[in-house]
RNA sequence: GGCGCUAUCGUCUAACGGUUAGGACGGAGCCCUCUCAAGGCUUAAAUACGGGUUCGAUUCCCGUUAGCGCUACCA
């Protein structure tokens, strides 16, 4: 049984790429009856943040796909340091103590890689021992046999056979000056400890992996199998960054704007995976049945936004196509935060609007007339059918409204009317309909007329199309 | 700089070494039609470049170029 686990450290909101990894990685668990385990990663004390908790909560909420085990790395640190000590034990740590405040940046200068501090991971055990002792401080660094001819390697579920060499890793640190671990220790701890199986992560931990099973193997744990997803860029070519690329990154963006949660997983989904069938709309059951790690691409995925389109097209496309596929009275429920305006009258519109909007959100703009109590000013020379004038439109509008005061006010009974109305007086129906329409929606284009009317009632129609005729004389 | 990874239409992607290089979104056009949508049909649009290997390379190998990632006592 596979245990997988995503892994946010709490230092911001819930930003896409992460969102897609969780639903990778809740894929996985699901396809192949596994555990889904959430672990908030936030041995970084100095920036984690509750606002960046509750956001990954928020988020991850939002999606509906639940996890089955949570933890905090926080509340794991004895397991940590044991790991570490133990590391330090078999020879294969030692403490490092240059003062952490020097030399960040030049380490690795232009010259070349840094590898280890000098002296350090020479010192013997005694003299370091009674520098301890001493009570002076240091990081425990992992001893990467860089004397080695070797390498390290690993089989990745995605991108194959990695390996590199010895030489070319650093000594990286397990432990901090402070006692903290860091996150390659934490991590590999907890997942060993958790028994995780498979490692489904973004590709940016894919050179970190050399790390990671050097620290498995010093622990004496079978490392999971190690799955790295391509990453999710901008247009611009760069990585996602809020800084750089605005709101369009964190999921709440998406949910506020009126995406389907589950159109949003099948947005994502499709970014670096492919079920190689050409399927593109897929329901939950359908993606949990279809993922694979063998269809998970290598190459980066850009998401397609800009300025003025803040979501990619396809987004927006996936997002209308499951709006579509809703019942009516299921997405009327989905409508209902969007607007003022109650279950009844809202039930009564969606029909109308359903395949007319592609964010929850547009229910706003699409359908305002509905609810707005007077009507947003529009020009008289609207009114004015196609090949007609504005006598023809105060023609129209004063027959329809005799026609509408008497007419049977459903779809059917008004068309039948207002269809007769048009042939009595001479002209084609949709001069008859168009000055209807802008009189009674306050502009061109707008759902179909007759439900519109419908959904409108006899009362709200006759006093638009009074006031319509009263701006053409 | 070092190391790792990647490279098919604008974007997301498909193609046991043999296809007219397929699909989707978006674009253009046509049809349907009370406007707008939705739907249907048609259309433009890609294998980064150079070498190999092979009877034959999008596909395998090498190089170039470009992009991305890692190179912290961040994750």
């Amino acid at each position: 049984m596979p245990r997988v686990r995503f892994a946010p450290s709490p230092t911001g909101f819930l930003h896409i790429g992460s969102a897609r990894t969780y639903i990778f990685n809740w894929l996985y668990a699901r396809h192949n009856a596994g555990t889904m385990i959430l672990r908030l990663d936030d041995t970084d004390v100095e920036r984690n943040t509750e606002a960046s908790v509750n956001s990954i909560f928020d988020g991850l909420r939002w999606l509906d796909l639940p996890w089955d085990e949570f933890y905090k790395q926080s509340e794991r640190l004895a397991l940590h340091r044991e790991v570490a000590w133990a590391i330090f034990g078999k020879g294969l740590a030692y403490r490092d103590f240059t003062p952490a405040a020097v030399g960040d940046s030049e380490k690795s200068g232009a010259q070349g890689t840094w590898l280890c501090n000098p002296g350090m991971r020479e010192l013997s055990r005694e003299e370091s021992d009674r520098r301890a002792a001493a009570g002076e401080p240091f990081a425990l660094r992992f001893r990467v046999p860089r004397e080695q001819a070797g390498a390290v390697v690993f089989t990745d579920a995605v991108y194959g056979e990695q390996s590199k060499a010895y030489a070319d890793l650093e000594d990286f640190a397990l432990l901090r000056s402070d006692g903290m671990p860091t996150y390659h220790l934490a991590s590999c701890a907890d997942d060993a400890d958790l028994r995780i199986t498979h490692i489904i992560r973004g590709q940016e931990h894919l050179s970190n992996a050399f790390k990671h099973q050097l620290i498995f193997d010093a622990a004496g744990a079978e490392a999971p199998t190690f799955a790295h997803l391509p990453l999710l860029m901008a247009p611009d070519g760069m990585k996602l960054s809020k800084r750089v690329h605005g709101p369009v990154v964190s999921v709440t963006t998406y949910r506020d704007a009126g995406f389907l949660p589950h159109a949003f997983v099948n947005f994502l989904c499709l970014l670096g995976w492919s079920p190689k069938n050409d399927r593109e709309r897929m329901s939950r059951e359908e993606l949990v049945e279809l993922f694979t790690l063998e269809g998970i691409n290598r190459a980066n995925a850009v998401v397609n936004f800009t300025e003025e389109n803040p979501f990619d097209a396809k987004a927006l496309w996936l997002n209308a196509e499951h709006i579509r596929g809703l019942a009516s009275d299921q997405l009327a429920a989905e409508l209902l935060p969007f607007v003022p305006v109650g279950p009844e009258k809202m039930r009564q519109i969606t029909p109308l609007i359903q395949e007319r909007i592609k964010l929850l959100k547009d229910v706003q703009t699409v359908a305002d007339f509905f609810f707005a109590e007077k009507l947003a000013p529009y020009d008289a020379a609207e009114l004015v059918p196609k090949k007609g004038d504005a006598a023809m439109a105060k023609r129209v509008l004063e027959r329809a409204r005799e026609v509408l005061a008497g007419a049977e006010f459903t779809h059917d009974g008004l068309e039948g009317a207002l269809r007769a109305a048009a042939e009595g007086l001479g002209i084609k129906a949709g001069q008859m309909f168009e000055p209807i329409r802008v009189a009674v929606c306050g502009r061109k284009t707008a759902p179909p007329l007759f439900g519109t009317l419908e959904a409108l009632g006899r009362e709200t129609a006759l006093g638009r199309i009074e006031e319509a005729i009263a701006k053409l004389s």
